[in-house]
DNA sequence: TTGTATGCGTTATCAA
DNA sequence: TTGATAACGCATACAA
């Protein structure tokens, strides 16, 4: 590999002026293409690892994952990409596996690999591991959390409206005369899944229906945990009538499971689904879908970040909450 | 961020003392307690960037993808990121979103980013693009293409026996009395989808069964092509008895599709699909789905991407063919 | 506008 | 075993 050195012997001009022509300051216009020529020739790439040593910047943001098979997370890791890419910015992407150790390595990695600046999609980590999370916050690596948040963490953050989410989904069952709703729905330390499911107790309360926690099924919004939990649900000696799925993933599972059961949505059982990306695009008939605003989710963290990045700590932490939308379709019957 | 130069302070040593500690050399062990007091005391973590400089390896390998949402790669993916951590690799994860400018775009970061090698999926590389990946690959950076090869190009290479894959699956269908089998296929330009192909027509050859060009339908490895495939072959004057998809997405996708029609497997139509990972691992009643090798594939792809960083040359390039598995199930009904 | 000189934090050589 | 010192390639303050 070529260095400055060699284009300043190569153009008889100073590392000094070769290296501001590199970084956009004023050189004689001369001297400009004959650096321009000696870069082609000499097939000149900057050491980014010099240029890091010396600026202390990396241009480098790290996305951490809790799984990368997760499309609801690989759409907003595409939209974030392009975006910061834009600003200069590379991305590298990290995933814990669902991990609660590895999730807390790979940020003790990440901060370690000196990113510039973090977006994560906690899973874990709260509890005890709190503590670790705060030790590693106060290196002041700018983080911004996606989708979901951390317990008594005091970080930025960009959220869903999970609770009305699901209220408004739920309560659609209800005006149609639905009482026995049941719900899949993923780990209780999942924030996510937490406040979806206060919004669904909540429409029970608001109506005066008593909440039957067999009703409740509790996944780890895999496939696999969607479909067993539809099952468990429609095995029970009293089934509901209404089922919601509260992922993209379990909403899959759940379907499969009806469908293999030969039961018809809407007609044997209502049904409503989470995110309306990859196989519940194709579902037909559509079935009805609570839509998150997956673009302006990692559009916002993005923009945080950025604004972060550059040194501006200005109402710190920033909370969005980003309203869902409910995408109708004849997948609830009317009873009664 | 404390450095070396601060540990050797608090310690009284030298900073060379304090390097050779880090990097395993020879320390007294009263010397090896204070400097490890000091690390602790002070949160010394070594400077990457420094480091690199210095030893020009950087200790992280690119993982290239045409797509970070297919969960073919993301599994591969998982499996070596694993395997590399193991050896002290990270890994820098990019998709370059089936977009062939993309794609190279992608090559030349992860070669300026001077990573140590290069793990990569290709896509449209080839033709015209040719000549622009063989120069990029003059950098002598390490690369091993999985799952795809690039016609006209010497690499290392782990792929599966697509073919014979194919080959095997459909002469199920024709041992069971099919002569109408429909394929859902990839992008001719993919050299899986092409040797998958291959693999069909040969059968058709062996048993003297003419092909029919219309039951060749080409999908683009997405979910909705396989949907709209299925739907374009079932809809057919004359449809096919049986009917293979080539990949995970659009054999879910064509599956959909039948599902949505009542069609039962086999009742109405056989089929056979491919890869068992997320939803065909719950489809009930299971189809008979051709089984890739994909732990070893990028177990091999490690290895032989370690080998190299080694500075193992030795019988260049390394092609590998993988045997794939047909997992029976009763997915295919027997006619006449 | 251009050049000189310094330092970023580490590793590695060579003497002590 | 330890230490002094010279790179690694770049950016930048300051002088010319």
């Amino acid at each position: 590999m070529s260095t400055i050195k060699d284009i300043a012997q190569y153009t008889g001009l100073s590392i000094a002026t070769i290296s501001k022509y590199i970084n956009g300051g004023n050189v004689l216009e001369r001297n400009r293409e004959r650096i321009a020529e000696a870069i082609d020739a000499l097939d000149y790439k900057v050491n980014l690892a010099a240029r890091i040593l010396k600026t202390r910047r990396t241009m480098i943001v790290g996305v951490l994952l809790p799984s990368l098979t997760v499309p609801f997370f690989s759409t907003i890791c595409a939209i974030i990409e392009e975006l910061l890419k834009k600003e200069g910015y590379s991305i590298i992407l990290c995933s814990y596996y669902d991990d609660r150790e590895e999730e807390l390595e790979k940020l003790r990695f990440l901060l370690n690999q000196s990113v510039d600046g973090i977006l994560l999609v906690p899973q874990y980590i709260g509890g005890e591991d709190i503590n670790a999370f705060s030790e590693l916050r106060e290196r002041k690596t700018p983080l911004v959390l996606m989708d979901r948040s951390i317990p008594g963490c005091e970080c930025d953050r960009v959220l869903a409206d999970n609770s009305n989410a699901t209220y408004d989904a739920v309560e659609q069952f209800v005006v149609n005369g639905h009482k026995r709703i049941g719900i899949i729905i993923g780990p209780p330390e999942i924030s996510t899944a937490y406040e979806r499911r206060v919004g669904y107790e909540r429409v029970h309360h608001d109506y005066a229906i008593p909440v039957d926690h067999a009703l409740i099924r509790v996944g780890d919004y895999s496939i696999g945990s969607g479909y067993s939990a539809m099952s468990d649900l429609l095995n029970m000696e009293n089934p509901p009538t209404a089922v919601i799925g509260t992922n993209h993933e379990m909403t899959m599972g759940a379907i499969t499971y009806a469908y293999e059961r030969k039961m018809r949505i809407p007609g044997d059982i209502s049904f409503i689904g989470y995110d309306e990306i990859q196989l519940t695009k194709i579902i037909n008939p559509p079935i009805t879908i609570v839509m998150q605003p997956i673009q302006e989710i990692a559009e916002l963290c993005a923009r945080i970040l950025l604004r972060r990045m550059q040194g501006d700590d200005s109402s710190f932490p920033l909370v969005y909450r980003l309203k869902t939308n409910l995408l109708m379709h004849e997948s609830i019957k009317r009873i009664r």
